[in-house]
DNA sequence: AAAAAAC
């Protein structure tokens, strides 16, 4: 199968020859021809299947025809994060080179008047947030009753963070007799009932999870101990010894402890910046588009940064804190591993996570392996002497006696082992345990 | 228990 067959306009293949693409993927193939004969679409699909695409391209293949009026948006794509909005913005302008289409984000944290100045010259995509689409709606600067097709993306996410009422207040807004496009990666009964009076006689397609996700990362678990200082140490050993380390993407699971480890991290040199809800957005976006670029080695986010992200090359997730829920686990280490690439995910577990732990072995049906089991003992001598850290770290709560290195014997059920531990007489974690792979050092550029 | 999203 390839995208010629499926009825895009010559102009949007030419684009997507332009960028590179040969064959569609199982959601576009199945999706693109019913959205261009304007049926609804319940589409069940993760991130990574090619999704988003799977509805850009027919809305550029739609709207060659027909122009924009002032304030009366022609389409609208609904996310829930500003990160994502933007992401799907970028499509627009990968795919739509060869059309004067006018996009316009619509996200908080920034400018309102830029925005509104676009609202009023007229838009045929208008890809939003909740929020500031009703600030806008209410202010009076939008109308959307010439609202020809409505997408609503990541739609379970939608409900977990509590935008299902301002979701079927936009919904009300836009006339009925629209095409709907209902995207969600998973089929809980509230997003049923949501879809069913959202869409109508709508064509269900339906693709499994990305086989790339599961196959292509390897999933580690790693010991540590309570003590904030010591996971920091263990986050900082598993860095410089990552096996083709190329970037990683940190997750915590509080927007306090995003800022507390990064700032850490910086401290020890490390190339790292930080995403998280409380930032600013054009720190936000900034910190973002660092990491794409491969400027920054590291990002430290939240959750935020969990879901949909696409960013092809990232060869490291470590899980800094164990996600509450397993799902976010999922979404989570599918930052890694994406397009056909390996990645590795690592997760740092201290005693009183066992619970979390078992609860994503049981949504992944996997045992996800600790690091000790595949052990190969290391001699003291082996082990790289991490560098000490600077004075100020030293005097923030975190001093500690200096003291003798001495081997920590490893209890053989981590999850079992016994909470005090006996006594804390080395400065430096004991590497006993760690495979050889994980004791080679990696220079990071800082 | 927390994250996200409007001024």
């Amino acid at each position: 199968m390839s995208f010629s067959q499926l009825g895009l306009s010559a102009k949007v293949l030419a684009a997507i020859e332009a960028a590179g693409y040969k064959q569609p993927t199982p959601i576009q193939e199945q999706a693109i021809p019913h959205v261009l004969a304007r049926r609804d679409v319940l589409g069940i699909a993760q991130t990574g299947t090619g999704k988003t695409a799977a509805f850009v391209l027919p809305m550029l293949t739609q709207l060659e025809q027909g122009r924009a009026r002032a304030r009366m948006p022609r389409t609208l794509i609904l996310e829930p994060t500003r990160e994502l909005a933007a992401q799907v913005a970028e499509n627009f302008e990968k795919y739509g080179k060869n059309s004067k289409l006018n996009v316009a984000l619509i996200i908080g944290g920034v400018s309102f008047d830029d925005q509104d100045a676009k609202l009023l010259r007229g838009v045929d995509v208008l890809i939003a947030t909740p929020g500031r689409l009703l600030d806008h709606f209410e202010r009076g600067r939008l109308l959307l009753s010439a609202c020809e097709l409505l997408i609503i993306d990541e739609a379970d996410r939608m409900l977990d963070m509590g935008f299902i009422p301002d979701i079927e207040r936009i919904g009300k807004l836009v006339p009925f007799t629209r095409q709907t496009l209902f995207f969600t990666a998973t089929m809980p009964p509230e997003i049923q009932r949501i879809a069913d009076t959202f869409l109508h006689n709508p064509v269900r397609v339906e693709v499994s999870r990305p086989a790339t996700a599961a196959a292509t990362i390897t999933q580690l678990l790693c010991h540590t101990g309570r003590d904030p200082h010591e996971k920091r140490e263990t986050l900082r050993r598993l860095i410089r010894g990552a096996e083709n380390f190329k970037n990683a993407i940190i997750f915590c699971n509080r927007k306090r402890e995003v800022a507390l480890l990064h700032k850490s991290l910086v401290r020890h040199k490390f190339n790292a910046v930080a995403l998280h809800g409380d930032l600013d957005q054009s720190a936000r976006t900034a910190a973002l588009d660092a990491f794409r670029k491969g400027e920054a080695k590291l990002l430290i986010a939240s959750d935020v940064a969990a879901r949909g992200l696409d960013i092809p090359d990232v060869s490291h997730v470590f899980n800094f804190d164990v996600p509450h829920h397993a799902d976010d686990y999922v979404h989570r280490i599918g930052r890694t591993g994406r397009a056909g690439k390996l990645g590795t995910a690592i997760t740092i577990v201290a005693p009183a996570d066992s619970k979390s732990v078992a609860a994503i072995e049981k949504l992944t049906n996997m045992t996800i392996p600790w690091m000790e089991k595949s052990a190969t003992v290391a001699t003291e001598g082996d082990a790289p002497v991490e560098a000490r850290p600077p004075r100020e770290e030293r005097s923030r709560g975190e001093h500690r006696r200096d003291r003798t290195p001495q081997p920590r014997r490893q209890h053989p059920d981590p999850a079992r082992a016994p909470r005090s531990r006996p006594q804390r007489d080395h400065d430096e974690p004991d590497m006993s345990h760690l495979p050889a792979f994980l004791l080679r050092p990696v220079s990071i550029k800082a």
